[in-house]
DNA sequence: TCATTTATGATAGTATTACTATTATATTTG
DNA sequence: CAAATATAATAGTAATACTATCATAAATGA
């Protein structure tokens, strides 16, 4: 995987960047950097002045990549679903059975993200800590019309679609396959903060990581499915 | 219930505010028209400032009852989750099959709110709004775990924790009460979200509000118990 | 009822944010 | 090597998120 992906790079909509990060040194360190800095201060206290300083460039020319904060959240995110789709494309290649790829495709989507080092400049671990916390804040806004009109949130919906085709293919009769998995997703997600933060809102379980179990068996049970044995 | 309601107020911890908005004219006048403003122009464009004018009162007088606008924001949230919780107290007064009790339950904590008139000051109609859009930014901060200690999710845990406890009625050994419930609860809020601006992430179904429909099956299912018929 | 406490209003001020504009200096490219 | 392009440095603006001060109004209680 490694190899594929260091000549790659993973497709954002365009009309969330001014002049596309991955296009210069200084593009990948805005990238880079602001995934530190949110992850360090939080979306809110996060500023293209501090970024500026932390990388030793200027406001300015973070404002020649980005329109505003918002806007690089926009790209953190984006990139983030179109790397789950190639994670999980890959994943599931080569496994017939929809039961199977069901499962992996939720484990993937609801497991712990560590550092994989495939790109650069992208932290996953900390990427992943972000679209957890701030992500909402990216869609959860008034202008959620207009962006959704210019296809920001495309990757997500693809995402979630793919998915819901599985669900589909197992129990074609299933009348919630979207809700279902963008509940998944979110609600992993979710979990995974309240277990840090708000523990009494989750049920840790020993020896096993109880936010993968639960999605797995709340998914597969709502669609009336057997869960894959091995 | 209105009646009730009228000569009654609901609990907010006391560390949200400086002053108890309850106690006076202006109090209640800042928490109606916040509802209002937040509801119009979202949380992020809201500001002291505008509610005073608004109300053609002080930003600084507004400072004496709200530390800032996150404050408010976790007093609006607190406020809801109490109110939730007493209208699920009220709801499944004298039913006793735990089924039954779930079943209602998970309605009132995913249907569509309406304007119920029983406050004069909160419309809590715009406040479930809010309570949707905005509740998540009340705890994914960076003080969330300040907060926490201060006691301020205590209303929203308090609620996961009573209809938890009557999964575990139902049955007693079903390992994720708590993720069931904060993930069906904080998925429907997300799902009406979705049913508004992103609807492919969502399944609309004929004749049917399909995030009850699909919460109470998704839960039911997940524990083992079969639906209460009636 | 009148003196005193308390709540509100009006105004001003500060540091920070979220930008935009301008000009100068590097760096790249043809 | 000239011309184009990207970046840096600096400054400036309107708005935000407050705090402080002082004046006035309203409520309270002796």
């Amino acid at each position: 995987m490694q190899d594929l992906f260091t000549s790659f790079s993973l497709q954002v909509n365009n009309r969330v960047y001014i002049k596309n990060p991955e296009s210069s040194a200084l593009g990948r360190k805005i990238v880079e950097s602001s995934i530190n800095l949110i992850d360090d201060v939080g979306f809110e206290a996060f500023t293209f002045r501090k970024l500026g300083l932390e990388i030793h460039s200027n406001e300015a020319s973070i404002y020649r990549y980005f329109e505003g904060k918002y806007k690089l959240l926009l790209y953190l995110t984006s990139w983030y679903w179109s790397w789950m789709e190639y994670r999980i494309a890959f994943g599931l290649a080569n496994i017939p059975a929809p039961e199977e790829r069901l499962d992996k495709a939720i484990k993937l989507l609801t497991e712990n993200i560590e550092l994989d080092g495939s790109f650069e400049h992208i932290n996953e671990y900390k990427l992943n800590k972000i679209v957890i916390a701030e992500s909402s804040k990216s869609y959860m806004t008034k202008e959620v019309d207009q962006n959704n009109k210019e296809g920001f949130f495309a990757g997500y919906k693809q995402l979630v679609g793919r998915v819901s085709d599985i669900i589909l293919e197992i129990n074609p009769t299933y009348k919630y396959p979207h809700m279902l998995i963008s509940t998944i997703i979110e609600g992993a997600h979710h979990q995974r903060f309240f277990a840090q933060h708000l523990p009494r809102l989750t049920d840790a379980v020993n020896g096993e990581d109880a936010i993968i179990e639960f999605s797995k068996e709340a998914t597969f049970k709502a669609i009336g499915a057997k869960r894959p044995t091995k």
